[in-house]
DNA sequence: CGCACACCTGAGAGCGCTACCACCACAAAC
DNA sequence: GTTTGTGGTGGTAGCGCTCTCAGGTGTGCG
């Protein structure tokens, strides 16, 4: 219990409260190998006597395992670091870790220069990485030291196992539920169009449009809010009789809303908008939002917890999307 | 630039390559101590050419310096870790610990059990604390281990340097603003009490509105969107005559105007409302929120910055909170 | 009695690195 | 000539831990 002031209780210091040799006290708090009930007693007697907490550095470098989950974060810019899609990434990665002694770093990751990838495998500190946001040519270059040790969230590739929700599905969700109020000229604001997993909702929105007969109205977003008024602007004046917009993040569709306020427009009188996120705001927007779930923390959980445990993992899990309807929409 | 396939490259690797020591190395890569001009460029070249990555478990064994800079978030109960303040948080410690080689982890750390502090200190692969949403009682009770090494964010106390917001500063722009558009009724959603940083808003706005002669209308909340609509019914059923709340979070002042609107009250014509922080989505919100900010990031990673750095710090570091005017108030 | 086969234990070799220390060469000062 | 630096270098002792390996002590069986 009492710390003896300065110098920290070592493994060494239990085995000889035990009377025991630092091999044993080692296999009694590691839980391997063979100890018999009266060393186990002592051993673990000893350890709560002088608050032994294991030196998870030393264990890490004789094991060889590293101590850091990296987040790599790609996008155009920087400033994705800061996007709160990745704030809860990384939060959820980090409670995954904490247990195991893990910590989780979050590094920007240019999708140009995917050598920073090599400098991750090389690091030996480092016990996998989630690469968020990227895409499959980045994927295709994770170098072999990294293979097992790496996941993506998002965008899939036949090299690295990917998590995330089920996009066509959410999208088949949302739109359906357009189509079930009547709504016949829907456009849709799209995530950055080079991300793979923004681009299975696109496709969806367009499958659906097109086996109902209904116009294809697209407009690029990035999935930030200021970016979606924009976009509905742009949408009101190439299509001026679009009667809903159907918004690839929450975000989005908040922009959107505002963007349609602004204009003098009701939600859902004139144009219904629908988001996908289902983020905490959603629900206390005016109107309340119409959208999908997006689980972020379980598949960011998920994800650390894959490559926290290092067993091989199915190329694609997708979490299911399911519809919040709201009153925008 | 070519890893050997296999094993992976270390120092005495590198020391061979250039024909010197491996302590000659690692003063050259270290960057301490004397080293030739020549032997710094053998060194460096031939780290170069096999791709050498140092081993950061390694040098924190051996300098005693610990991998994980662990962010412990009290609070009454474990769903705090999914709040969107502390996911901020979070990610802007890791960005700021990811140069440096160390990872970020997230605990909860319960207020009755502070125990787990000790543990924390105890722990070598531990470098730094930061303590999210505690309590002086907890503070005061800081293992001398863990002095220099711990900052608190939000609440202070003599023991533990803190990082936060200018609460006061940020209440006081808030309520002049709502004073200055004519609002005299002005009721306050709180944080929760026991958190001593949301307690400086509340004493603020008593301290505003007694000095102006205004009646003091006090509902208890705890940042949340659901709280903060239950708590506006709250207000409007004691004082039906109020003419302005101001929320002490952002979330809170969403679900004080959806709670509204279900009321059928009009923001800011029957009602103003004014939250704290300016998140992302105030500026979308409908009305656009009047708010004052919250440089959640900055003061995460001034927090960081400062454990890693180790150096003293003032016992408290304030920053600026400035007023957003927008349409809500 | 010998032998196999459990169960259990401690000595000790590292993991990759830093930093202390001894040492060397050479130059300037006594 | 001896002392006292001063820049440069290599040997090596650990940091705290895991895990292999050699060596115990028993028990069951031929």
């Amino acid at each position: 219990m009492e710390t003896p002031t300065t110098r920290p209780v070592t493994l060494d210091d239990v085995a000889r409260a035990a009377g025991v040799s630092r091999a044993t006290a080692s296999r009694v708090l590691g839980g391997y190998g063979f100890a018999s009930v009266d060393a186990r007693e002592r051993v673990g007697a000893a350890a709560d006597r002088l608050g032994y907490v294991p030196n998870t550095t030393a264990r890490a470098l004789v094991r060889g395992s590293g101590t850091r989950l990296v987040v790599a974060v790609s996008g155009t810019e920087a400033t994705v670091l800061d996007d709160p899609y990745v704030d809860r990434l990384v939060s959820a990665a980090a409670r995954v870790c904490a247990p195991h002694g893990i910590g989780v770093a979050l590094e920007w990751l240019p999708l140009d220069a995917p050598a920073g990838l090599r400098r991750l495998g090389d690091d030996r500190s480092v016990c996998g990485v989630l690469l968020v946001n990227t895409t499959a040519p980045v994927l295709d270059a994770v170098p072999a030291g990294l293979r097992g040790r790496v996941v993506s969230i998002g965008t899939g590739s036949p090299v690295v196992p990917s998590f995330d929700v089920d996009n066509a599905a959410g999208a088949d969700a949302v739109l359906r539920h357009l189509h079930a109020g009547g709504r016949r000229r829907i456009a849709m604001v799209t995530g950055p169009r080079w991300l793979s997993c923004a681009e299975r909702s696109v496709t969806a929105y367009q499958g659906l449009m097109r086996s109902a007969g209904l116009p294809v109205r697209l407009v690029t977003g990035d999935f930030t809010a200021a970016r979606g008024g924009r976009a509905a602007a742009e949408v009101l004046d190439r299509w001026p009789d679009t009667d809903a917009i159907y918004a690839a993040s929450d975000a989005t569709a908040l922009g959107v809303i505002a963007a349609l306020r602004g204009r003098g427009l009701r939600v859902p009188h004139d144009v219904a908008v629908a988001g996908f996120d289902d983020i905490p705001y959603a629900a206390v927007s005016s109107p309340a939002l119409t959208t999908a779930t997006h689980p972020v923390a379980r598949i960011a959980t998920a994800a650390a917890t894959a490559v926290l445990d290092g067993r091989p993992v199915p190329p694609v899990t997708a979490f299911p999307s399911t519809l919040v309807a709201r009153e925008s929409a």
